[in-house]
DNA sequence: AATAAAATATACCGATTGGTATTTTTTATA
DNA sequence: TATAAAAAATACCAATCGGTATATTTTATT
């Protein structure tokens, strides 16, 4: 096991990943990295070639946590459909969920990075496109298992969905207030309730 | 008059507000903002006392520009239902109006300064309130003139429906694609008919 | 046209930025 | 325990940051 510098390099990903979430790429400096980590910058440029490769690992850190969490907790769900009510359902515990890890990936990069940092930008669009793919492939099944209505469309409802969370996303971390992701996930339920066999 | 201060004072804030709305606080430089302006720092330090006061000026430029225009466009309506219908309109020029403008000023403030300019977020925070409370007046006085059904919660639909076009605005600008507006219209313009008496 | 005031330009400041070359310390191997 | 390699610390770099003091130019008033 080359298990030391794998170690290292974890670690600071790990302490500077809600730092560049929370400030942007720009905004976070290698001061902050430094402070955080109580490392030199010697460490740092011997564990990573320079900010930028640092900040695409902890974006993409980030995302793969969330997009784990999720994925966990639709598991125990038996058919799509169940897994969509799933997924509607992890959201009324996104705002802690992202708050921890300081605030929305997706959100704070894909504002952020837009004009700052197009390989990031490109990323952040990728993995929007993925999940929303995802979302749609469910749909697709559940209409396969006849769970929900043929006539819907499967990817103006996946865009819909995911529209509707990410709304909720961005005003209950400027207002402060969970109860905008809780009242999503009810919307959508609801949604999921009218579109179902 | 004393013109000759306040217009290169307006002239600076117009050229420098879609740089702001791009780009966020921190990452525009007074650099940015002489080379925009074709002045030097000198004339930008007699017109402002420093960058954040520029910055404040040139994100309330931008908030109340696009306010002004959503109000023009409502004011042709006759009713507070219609006013309701026109404002959902709206939203449908929105990508174009605000990409104009650097990007929508609440979502890019709102996500840029939450842990970078704590005056500015507070501004953000109380726009949003605004808005938000604007339209709740609204269907309260659709429901007075027995337009909307009196069951449902003007609260709850001001806020359902903001957090909506909001979440359609990330998307738009993310996935750099209009339609997520139009449909969040088209969504919105739905959610009218149902509640309409 | 002379003059005062207002506006702008110039030249500079210390602090901080991301990054690098080198030295020191730690770690693993023999 | 001596030694080589890996990792981290130190000391530095030019460039840029926001900001200021001063000099120059433009403007308005008489």
């Amino acid at each position: 096991m080359q298990t030391k510098a794998a170690q290292t390099r974890k670690f600071i990903i790990e302490t500077v990943a809600p730092i560049f979430n929370k400030k942007g790429y720009i905004a976070t400096t290698m001061s902050d990295i430094t402070q955080a980590t109580h490392l030199t910058k010697g460490a740092i440029y011997g564990n990573f070639e320079n900010k930028d490769e640092l900040a695409m690992e902890a974006f993409t850190f980030n995302v793969k946590k969330m997009l784990r969490l999720v994925d966990e907790y639709q598991a125990s769900g038996a058919t799509p459909l169940e897994k969509l009510f799933l997924g509607s359902q992890f959201y009324r515990s996104y705002y802690d969920l992202s708050r921890d890890m300081g605030g929305c990936p997706i959100l704070n990069m894909g504002v952020s990075t837009k004009e700052q940092h197009p390989v990031m930008y490109d990323y952040v669009k990728f993995t929007v496109n993925k999940i929303i793919s995802n979302l749609q492939k469910l749909i697709e099944e559940a209409q396969i298992l006849q769970e929900i209505k043929p006539e819907i469309n499967p990817a103006v409802y996946a865009q819909k969905i995911y529209t509707l969370f990410q709304g909720a996303i961005f005003m209950a971390h400027t207002l402060e207030d969970p109860q905008y992701l809780t009242e999503a996930s009810k919307d959508v339920d609801n949604l999921l309730h009218q579109i179902k066999t």
